[in-house]
DNA sequence: TAAATAGTGTCTATTAGACAATATGTA
DNA sequence: TACATATTGTCTAATAGACACTATTTA
């Protein structure tokens, strides 16, 4: 497919990493320096265009594609399809659809060249401003983050291998913002270990002060544990 | 644009629209005969193709335009994006998406020409075989509208907007696919009332023998309930 | 009165939330 | 010892599930 044909429609693939910035308790999103026409030079999601000048035998491998490019090149634990958005004026040169994915990853990347992490709620609340409808697309990633953090284990993928019961608490309040409570928090670790999500380690983590915490291990890497209720809104 | 230049890429939208049928007490889904090749003659998920011949200005009017279409021609209740799926192989024409949405409708609608509807767990389980890979997108649709009943009021906006407790029960066992306990269900009712979603008329209905039942009757009806709970899977 | 179906009341189990009590470390 | 943090235990509230009991109709 020549560049002329495909200039009449665009069907892109984008991506939401997410990751929990353990340092600063903040829930945040990766962005890239456009280097093209249209909008040069500014932020937006990581994308690709699926099946143009390069061909993808699905949207899968096409989204695979993008995550081992040089726009990226970081390896999610996690990787969901939020939704496809399509019409006639997100994008300047002509009718385009863009299918994009929520995917998360843990704080240990060492990230470099164009591209930074941001606060997610800061681009989801157009703080941010990204290039076409990126700003959008992020809402709805975060939307989806949110109420499916509220019946599942998935905020916990944002955490290395091992973490500990503080770790939890502290990516669950960040991405639900508000408080959770340690005993809950336990209580549902507790359920994801009989049921083999976990695993409490016997190694201990020494802060500067206070009581040793336990370590906990992510057995299952890339399913969600399904809570029977939910935190409360 | 040409069909010579659409010819390279296809993407369409398609509709699962889905009801309950209160006298069989089966969850169906429509299927339409196809009029063209490919797939002649056989029987597919209604669907058109997003801006072909006729121009669309979002992938929202490219529904709203098929549902409007002589292919279905009924208001569905509630509408949701499932997916979107695309490959090289899924159309034997070219490489093409499909966009794929759950929708729902009440089973007082009469539905003429070549289209009926089916036993939806039927074609998710393959027993009922379709055009192009139709099969999956009908098991993805069922599988959001299984996991979604678990914890909302989402199989209610099947039923027309005055039902009984009766219905409720039968409309929710048969998409959950085992017994729900009529006091879990009024208790969910009576939630659903104090939220101001349904509300208890002072209407009865008579059935052949037995104690009148009360008339509930929806009042919003495009939202969904979110309970705090599921019910036990 | 008998049968059928609707609706109510009560008990148990689970789990989120709140908070007190205890344990284990550092300075 | 004083302080900080982790962990455990206990109580309450909400709600699904189970089941018995009562209410209202027709034949």
């Amino acid at each position: 497919m020549s560049n002329k044909e495909r200039s009449n429609y665009i069907h892109s693939v984008d991506a939401g990493l997410i990751r929990f910035n353990r340092r600063t308790k903040n829930v945040e999103i990766l962005i890239i320096k456009r280097e093209k026409a249209p909008y040069e030079g500014q932020w937006a999601l990581p994308g690709i265009v699926i099946n143009g000048d390069i061909p993808d035998t699905s949207i899968e491998m096409a989204l695979s594609r993008l995550l081992h490019s040089s726009k990226v090149g970081l390896e999610p634990k996690y990787m969901e399809q939020v939704e496809t958005v399509g019409n006639g004026t997100r994008d300047p040169r002509c009718w385009s659809s863009s299918t994009f994915y929520l995917a998360l990853i843990d704080d240990t990347y060492v990230i470099e060249g164009e591209k930074k992490f941001v606060n997610l709620n800061d681009v989801a609340g157009d703080k941010f401003p990204l290039a076409f409808d990126h700003n959008l697309l992020v809402r709805k990633i975060r939307d989806r983050l949110l109420s499916k953090s509220l019946y599942s284990s998935l905020p916990l993928l944002t955490l290395p291998d091992l973490f500990t019961t503080t770790d939890a608490i502290e990516v669950f309040s960040s991405v639900l913002d508000r408080p959770v409570i340690k005993t809950s928090m336990r209580q549902r670790l507790l359920k994801m270990a009989e049921s083999g999500y976990v695993t409490e380690t016997q190694e201990k983590v020494k802060p500067a002060m206070g009581r040793p915490q336990s370590l906990y291990q992510n057995l299952k890497r890339t399913e969600i544990y399904l809570f029977d209720r939910c935190f409360e809104q």
